[in-house]
DNA sequence: ACATTTTTGTGCGATACCGCACAAATACCC
DNA sequence: GGGTATTTGTGCGGTATCGCACAAAAATGT
């Protein structure tokens, strides 16, 4: 059956009134998470929204023929939060990106009718939706400005925060594909954060060693959208 | 007194029904907007909200000392839309970039309140939050993975598409801190878009002389944000 | 008319990153 | 256990962009 509302890992639906949770509970429904699975695709009306329990998912523009990252959501938040707008359908995608997990879903138009009845709910929703906004904005200052080192540690410490140990399963094509940087570079300077003692790094895999270093190696373009979810819907449990 | 609803050049305040437009009109003040204008600040609670008739406003991250765009509006919208989100406040600020122009402005709080009690006002307004939302994915993507001469011409269309004639007065420096790019840098690609006679510069101005060209040059990496404006909100008056 | 400030033009050496290419290492499959 | 696919390590030449610096040109102020 259905979990109680205290005993899912999503941070959202646990946050919500206990009137809203009885609402949404019903139409909520467990799915296992893989790999590449899709949550929506770019100018196709979304049929559910995800509210995650762990791993990551992506949010990516198709951008002359590249892909590159620009949102990234885990169980602090939800997907396809432009339906809180009143578009069905957005030009970016959404997948999995680190599976091992799993999801609620809801109907995206039934989440929508909701939506538009509870106030509470609604307002809970609304606030992450700006915290992914202040997400994207800082990622369109560091791609504008920061180089790979500070880019990819501040990349790590956003999946880090998402994921329930210190183990990321993740190729260096992949992350090089996320930052729309060349996956030799990616190489390099994985061997600059593991040579800092930030990370280490087997196949398939990178394992954070040291939070801090990596914060270091970041700089100000990690923290401000962390902050700013703390501010609005609280600490993580 | 205060214009008649047809009678204003904002896009969303004259497509309002007119039970909106009768709930706001009372509080609406009319403006002139001078360079450098701040719409909001930083981590501060944002006053009025503004609805440009003309003109553009920035939104920008401070980070690591240097600001970097990562949102432009003019009259097809309105600043600190954040507010609808539920946040009194952002991490970014907002000014004035480009003036000789008006704007009807309204307290942030009163704006709240109608908001909350109307449904298709909070609609209206929530569309163009989830179109700048869209333009700040594509400005990120853009950052990681095109050049300066593209991102330069999509700048430029994005200024073009909001003021009224083809004159844009803007200094080279400016466009640099925008774009967080060298000056010098701002200052050879205009050259080499005067060469193919996509516009003509003068000390502190920009004249578009062939869109088309400037199309041609910026790429995939403009237009998408336009098409979803367009789609949800129809077309610019 | 002259001094001052702002803006623009231009050059030079450094460097971060690219595209490409290929070998080595590791996982996978039959 | 041997072949295949995937992932990673590494190097080389090319280029976009940087940081800096300085002079020319254009506006501004008195």
């Amino acid at each position: 059956m259905l979990p109680d509302q205290s005993f899912t890992r999503n941070a959202i639906l646990s946050s919500l009134l206990p009137a809203d949770w009885t609402l949404l509970q019903p139409h909520l429904q467990r799915i296992e998470l893989s790999r590449g699975f899709e949550f929506f695709a770019a100018d196709t009306p979304v049929e559910h929204v995800y509210f995650l329990e762990g791993g990551v998912a992506s949010i990516v523009c198709e951008c002359g023929g590249e892909e590159v990252e620009v949102g990234l959501v885990g169980r602090e938040g939800f997907t396809a939060s432009f339906m809180l707008m009143g578009t069905d359908r957005s030009p970016d995608k959404s997948f999995v990106q680190i599976d091992d997990s799993t999801a609620l879903r809801i109907g995206a138009d039934r989440l929508a009718e909701m939506v538009a009845e509870s106030a509470s709910l609604r307002a809970r929703l609304l606030l992450f939706n700006h915290v992914l906004s202040v997400q994207c904005a800082r990622t369109a200052a560091a791609n504008a400005s920061a180089e790979i080192p500070q880019r990819l540690a501040r990349w790590l410490l956003m999946c880090h925060d998402r994921v329930g140990g210190d183990v990321l399963n993740l190729t260096h094509e992949f992350m090089s594909m996320m930052l729309a940087v060349r996956r030799a570079g990616v190489t390099v300077t994985l061997h600059l954060l593991e040579g800092v003692g930030a990370i280490s790094a087997r196949r398939g895999e990178v394992t954070i060693r040291n939070r801090g270093k990596l914060e270091d190696m970041a700089g100000e373009i990690y923290g401000v959208p962390e902050a700013e979810y703390r501010r609005l819907l609280g600490p993580l449990a």
